[in-house]
RNA sequence: GCGAAUGUGGCGGAAUUGGUAGACGCGCUGGAUUCAGGUUCCAGUGGGUAACACCGUGGGGGUUCGAGUCCCCCCAUUCGCACCA
C-alpha cells in the first residue's frame, strides 16, 4: 500500500504502537517464563508448525491467537505460563526442494524458520522465544534418538521383513496411518505394498493403555471416536474348527462365537497358508484361477471396493467340522476376508452378519437363524440381541450370556478361547530419507544390531552429494561412505542404520523438551517436568486427530513406565480450531487464479481476461492454490490487534471458516473508538472524558462487568466471538456517555489487552502507569452490578408478543401483571374475551391465555 | 453403505439451554461534519404493509400457554470410516 496517510487520524497509529510495544517487550524479557515456584502454573502449548517456505497465512494465528489470549489473562490470574514455540522442522518437503536446488536442507529449513518466526513476531505473540527449538537442531535430535535408544534397549524397537507401504513416488515406505485409501494423505502419491526389512515400533503393546485411558481426557468426543476406532480393540474368542479327512485345525477370530450353531460355512483369505493343503483336486483349478485374481488388484483396489462391493469366493472342495455341533460345513476362500486381521478365517454365520448373508445370498449358502428378533433371517441378516434358537445348550440365552457359556463349553475340550484383536498394527518407523533423524544404530558383521552408547549421541547427519536413494535403492544416507563406518562394542568394523525416522518422531516428545530446552546434559530436568506437567492446554487442528496424538501419547507411556515422567497423559485437555478456509478459482485445465483475476458474469465465475469459466471452491490456503492471505499485509494495514481481534471475532474458534478481510477494519474501529474514549485525536492529548466523573451511569457499569463476566468465562471456555461482543457493547455505551469513571476504564482495558496487547499497553501507559499491563491483576466481576434497574418485559396474549412494558426491577409480580394487561398493544387482543390463565416468567414475560 | 456434525437476515454469526429470534460485526440506506473523497458521529436495516394484520430459524408433522431449542419423518451440505469377522 503506497497511499499516504490521512491528515486526521481517527484512532491510534499501529505502525508506531506495534513496533514500540514489540521492542518493550524484548528489551523487558515481559514473557520470560518465571522461575519462581510460589504460583499454580500453566502450560499452554500450540502444536507446532512445520516451517514451509510459503510462510504463515491467516490460518495459523487463528489457534496461536487463542492461546495467547488464553497465556496472557492467565498471567494475569496469578498463573506461572510456559508459553512456547518451536518448529517440527524435518520433513519432507525441504529435502525435495534441496533435491532441486541443491541447497542443504538445513539451510533451506533455517531461512525458513527466520520467515515464520518473524511473522508470529509481527503479530505479539507472547512466547517465551528464549525456549524455541527445533526438532532438525542436533542439540534436539541428540534427545529423539536417546528415547528411540531406550525402546531398543526395551525391547519396544524390533526389525522385521513385512509387507509395508512403499510410495514410488517419494521413495520410501510409510506407516499405516499416513496411508488413506491407497494414497499418501499428504501429497495423494500411490501407494503399494512391497516386502521390505523395516523398523518396527510395538505400539500394540500399549493398545488397551492408549484405550483406555483416553476415558478421563478432555478431548474433542469425535478425536477420541477416532482414536477409540483406530485402536480398534475387538473381544470375541478363537475357535478351532477341524477339517474333514485332515490332521490340520483352521483357528478362526470371532466376537459372535454364540453363533457358532448357525456357521454354515468357514471362508479363508485367499492368503490363508492353509489352502494349498486342504484344496481337493477338482477345485484347485478354480482356486488357483480365483487367487491369482485377486492377486492382480491391488490392496487399494480391494479397499475401495469396500462394504458394498459384490462378493467373490470359490470353494476349496474341502469341509470343516463345526465344533458346537459336528456339522460338516464347506470352506471356501473369498478377498472379503483379509490375511492381515485376526487369523485370517472367519466362520460365516448369514443369520447374523450382513456381509455372510451377502455371501450365502449369492452362492445359495443355509440360513439358519440362532438369534431371535429379525422377522425373516433369509431375507435380512439380524445382529442384535435376542434369545437364541436352535442352539444347542445355547438356547433361549441372550448374546453376552450365550458368549459366556460357549467360549466355557470351548475352553473345556481344547477347542477355544477368549481372545482380544486390535486394528492397530506396529508402528513402522523407518523411512528412506535423508531429512530425518539418523538411528542409534549399528549393524555388526553378523548381521545383528547394537545401540551406539548414549555418550556418542548425537548421531549427526552426514553431508552428502545427493539426496536421493542410491542406485541399488539403498536410503540417500548410504551415500556417506565414511560415516557409514563404525564400530560395535566388540571392537569390531560395523555399519550405521541408514533408514532416518520418521517426521512424527520429534513431536513425540517436543512438549517434554520446551521444559529444558537450553540443557545438553538431559532430554529435561525432572524437576521442572515434574512443576509443569502436564500440558494443561493443547490446541492445534484436528487432522491430527490419529497421527501425532497417538504416537505422542504412545511415547508418552513408554517414558511413563520408564519412570521418567510423572503423568499418564501428556495432553488432558485438547481443542481443535477450525480451519481458515479461502475460495479457489480453478480452470478446467487445473490452473488457479488469483480472486482479483476473476469475475462473475451471469452467475458464472469467469478469467476476466479470457473469459474462462473457472470453478470454485472453499478450499484450504495455500499458495498453489493462489487463494492465500498474508498476515503481514494486514498487520501493516490496520495493526497486530485489528487482525488479532478478528481472528478470534469471526465465529466459534472450533468452526471452520471462511477469510473475509472485509471484516478486519471492523475490529480496527472498535479499537479506535476504544482509543478515543481517553486520547483526542485531534491533539494526540487526553479528552479528559476519563476522569473522576460519570459513576452514576448505572448502564456503562452493567455493560463493564457483563464484560467481564463474559471475557473471564471465554478464557476459561474458548469462546471469545461473544466475549469480543461484549466489549463492543460496553464501548458502545461509553462512546456517547459524558464521563467514564477512571477505575472503570482501567478495568475494560485490562480484559481487552490478552486480545489487544499493543494497543492496551500504550493506552496503559497513557493513563498514566509505568509498569506493562501484562502485570496487571485481571479485575473481578460484580453479579450485583448485572442487574438492571428497569426490566423490559415482554407480553404476550395466548403466545403471540403484543407489547413490550417497561417496570421497575423491584415491582412485584401482580404489578407487572396488572401493568401487562393494560398495556397498548395488548389491550385489542384481550378485548371481549375471558384470560384463562396468566403466566408470569420471571423478569422476562407475561403470557395471558384467552 | 455406516457414523457424526451442521442448516438462523444480503454476509460472519448471537440467543441466559423451553420464555421478547436476529446481540455484536460486515454490508447497505438516509442525515450531519467535509470543497471533495475518506474518516467520524447520528438514525435505520428479517420479509411484508401507507400503517396494521400477517409471515419468518432447511421442509413436513407433533408435544406445550409458549419451540431456533424437545420428539417423529424427510431434504441438503460437510466431515470421518469404509468388508476388521
Amino acid at each position: 500500500m503506497t497511499e499516504t496517510k490521512v491528515d486526521k487520524k481517527p484512532g491510534f497509529d499501529h505502525t508506531l504502537v506495534d513496533a514500540k510495544w514489540q521492542a518493550q517487550w524484548e528489551r523487558d524479557q515481559t514473557y520470560a517464563t518465571p522461575t519462581d515456584r510460589t504460583k499454580p502454573k500453566y502450560y499452554i502449548l500450540d502444536m507446532f508448525p512445520y516451517p514451509s517456505g510459503d510462510g504463515l497465512h491467516v490460518g495459523h494465528p487463528k489457534g496461536y491467537t487463542a492461546t495467547d489470549v488464553v497465556a496472557r489473562a492467565k498471567r494475569m490470574m496469578g498463573f506461572n505460563v510456559l508459553r512456547v514455540m518451536g518448529w517440527d522442522s524435518f520433513g519432507l518437503p525441504a529435502e525435495r526442494r534441496a533435491e532441486r536446488t541443491g541447497e542443504h536442507p538445513s539451510v533451506i529449513t533455517e531461512r525458513n524458520i527466520g520467515i515464520f518466526k518473524k511473522q508470529l513476531q509481527r503479530l505479539g505473540l507472547s512466547y517465551d522465544w528464549s525456549r524455541e527449538l527445533a526438532t532438525s537442531d542436533p542439540r534436539f535430535y541428540k534427545w529423539t534418538q536417546w528415547i528411540f535408544r531406550m525402546m531398543f534397549e526395551r525391547d519396544l524397537a524390533f526389525r522385521a521383513e513385512m509387507p509395508v507401504n512403499f510410495c514410488p513416488a517419494l521413495g520410501t515406505v510409510l506407516s499405516n496411518e499416513e496411508v488413506h485409501e491407497g494414497k499418501y494423505v499428504e501429497t495423494g502419491d500411490p501407494v503399494e505394498r512391497r516386502l521390505m526389512h523395516q523398523w518396527v515400533l510395538k505400539i500394540t503393546q500399549y493398545a488397551d493403555k492408549l484405550l483406555d485411558d483416553l476415558d478421563g481426557l478432555d478431548w474433542p468426543s469425535g478425536t477420541m471416536t477416532k482414536q477409540r476406532d483406530w485402536i480398534g480393540r475387538s473381544v470375541g474368542a478363537n475357535v478351532k474348527f477341524g477339517v474333514v479327512g485332515s490332521d490340520e485345525k483352521i483357528t478362526v477370530f470371532t466376537t459372535r462365537p454364540d453363533t457358532l450353531f448357525g456357521g454354515t460355512w468357514v471362508v479363508l483369505a485367499p492368503e490363508h497358508p492353509l489352502v494349498d493343503a486342504i484344496t481337493t483336486p477338482e477345485q484347485r483349478a478354480a482356486v488357483a484361477v480365483y487367487r491369482e485374481e485377486v492377486g492382480k488388484r491391488s490392496e487399494r483396489e480391494r479397499t475401495m471396493e469396500a462394504a458394498d462391493a459384490p462378493k467373490t469366493g470359490v470353494p476349496t472342495g474341502a469341509f470343516a467340522v463345526n465344533p458346537v455341533n459336528g456339522a460338516h460345513i464347506p470352506i471356501w476362500i473369498a478377498d472379503y476376508v483379509l490375511a492381515s486381521y485376526g487369523t485370517g478365517a472367519v466362520f460365516a454365520c448369514p443369520a447374523g452378519d450382513e456381509r455372510d448373508h451377502a455371501f450365502a445370498t449369492k452362492f445359495g449358502l443355509p440360513i439358519v437363524e440362532v438369534v431371535t428378533g429379525s422377522p425373516d433371517v433369509q431375507k435380512e441378516p439380524f445382529t442384535g440381541d435376542g434369545p437364541h434358537v436352535n442352539s444347542g445348550f445355547l438356547d433361549g440365552l441372550r448374546n453376552e450370556e450365550a458368549k459366556t457359556k460357549v467360549i466355557a463349553w470351548l475352553a473345556e475340550r481344547g477347542l477355544g478361547e477368549a481372545s482380544i484383536r486390535y486394528k492397530l498394527r506396529d508402528w513402522l518407523f523407518s523411512r528412506q530419507r535423508y531429512w530425518g533423524e539418523p538411528f542409534p544404530l549399528i549393524q555388526r558383521q553378523d548381521g545383528s544390531f547394537e545401540a551406539v552408547p548414549e555418550g556418542q549421541l548425537p548421531i549427526v547427519l552426514p553431508q552428502i552429494d545427493e539426496y536421493r536413494p542410491t542406485r541399488d535403492g539403498k536410503p540417500p544416507l548410504a551415500r556417506a561412505e565414511a560415516w557409514l563406518k563404525a564400530t560395535d562394542a566388540a571392537g569390531q568394523p560395523a555399519t550405521r542404520e541408514t533408514n532416518t525416522m520418521p517426521q512424527w518422531a520429534g513431536s513425540c516428545w517436543y512438549y517434554l523438551r520446551f521444559l529444558s530446552p537450553q540443557r545438553d546434559d538431559v532430554a529435561w530436568d525432572p524437576e521442572e517436568e515434574k512443576y509443569w506437567m502436564p500440558v494443561d492446554l493443547y490446541v492445534g487442528g484436528n487432522e491430527h486427530a490419529v497421527l501425532h496424538l497417538l504416537y505422542a501419547r504412545f511415547w508418552h507411556k513408554v517414558l511413563h513406565d520408564a519412570g521418567l515422567v510423572s503423568t499418564k497423559e501428556p495432553f488432558p485437555r485438547l481443542f481443535h480450531q477450525g480451519m481458515v478456509h479461502k475460495t479457489s478459482y480453478r480452470s478446467a485445465a487445473g490452473k488457479y487464479f488469483h480472486a482479483h483475476e476473476v469475475e462473475q458474469r451471469d452467475g458464472q465465475w469467469v478469467v476476466k481476461e479470457t473469459g474462462e469459466p473457472v470453478e470454485t471452491k472453499l478450499d484450504k490456503m495455500s499458495k498453489s492454490r493462489y487463494n492465500v492471505v498474508n498476515p503481514d499485509d494486514l498487520c501493516a494495514e490496520y495493526g497486530a490487534d485489528a487482525v488479532r481481534l478478528y481472528e478470534l471475532f469471526m465465529g466459534p474458534l472450533e468452526d471452520g471458516v471462511e477469510w473475509d478481510t472485509k471484516g478486519v477494519p471492523g475490529t480496527r474501529r472498535f479499537l479506535d473508538r476504544v482509543w478515543r474514549l481517553l486520547v483526542d485525536p485531534e491533539t494526540d492529548a487526553l479528552s479528559g472524558k476519563v476522569g473522576d466523573l460519570g459513576g452514576d451511569n448505572r448502564e456503562l457499569e452493567r455493560t463493564l462487568h457483563a464484560a467481564i463476566k463474559k471475557v473471564t468465562a471465554a478464557v476459561a471456555d474458548l469462546r471469545f466471538n461473544t466475549a469480543i461482543s461484549e466489549m463492543m457493547v460496553f464501548v458502545n455505551v461509553a462512546t456517547p456517555a459524558a464521563a467514564i469513571p477512571r477505575p472503570w476504564f482501567e478495568a475494560f482495558v485490562k480484559i481487552l489487552a490478552p486480545f489487544a496487547p499493543h494497543v492496551a499497553e500504550e493506552i496503559w501507559q497513557r493513563l498514566g502507569h509505568t509498569t506493562s499491563i501484562t502485570a496487571e491483576p485481571w479485575p473481578a466481576f460484580d453479579e450485583a452490578k448485572l442487574a438492571r434497574d428497569v426490566l423490559h418485559i415482554g407480553v404476550q396474549v395466548s403466545g403471540k408478543l403484543r407489547a413490550q412494558i417497561e417496570v421497575p426491577s423491584d415491582a412485584t409480580e401482580q404489578a407487572i401483571l396488572t401493568a401487562a394487561k393494560a398495556a397498548d398493544g395488548v389491550q385489542p387482543f384481550l378485548a371481549g374475551k375471558a384470560i384463562k390463565r396468566e403466566i408470569y416468567i420471571k423478569g422476562r414475560l407475561v403470557n395471558l391465555v384467552v
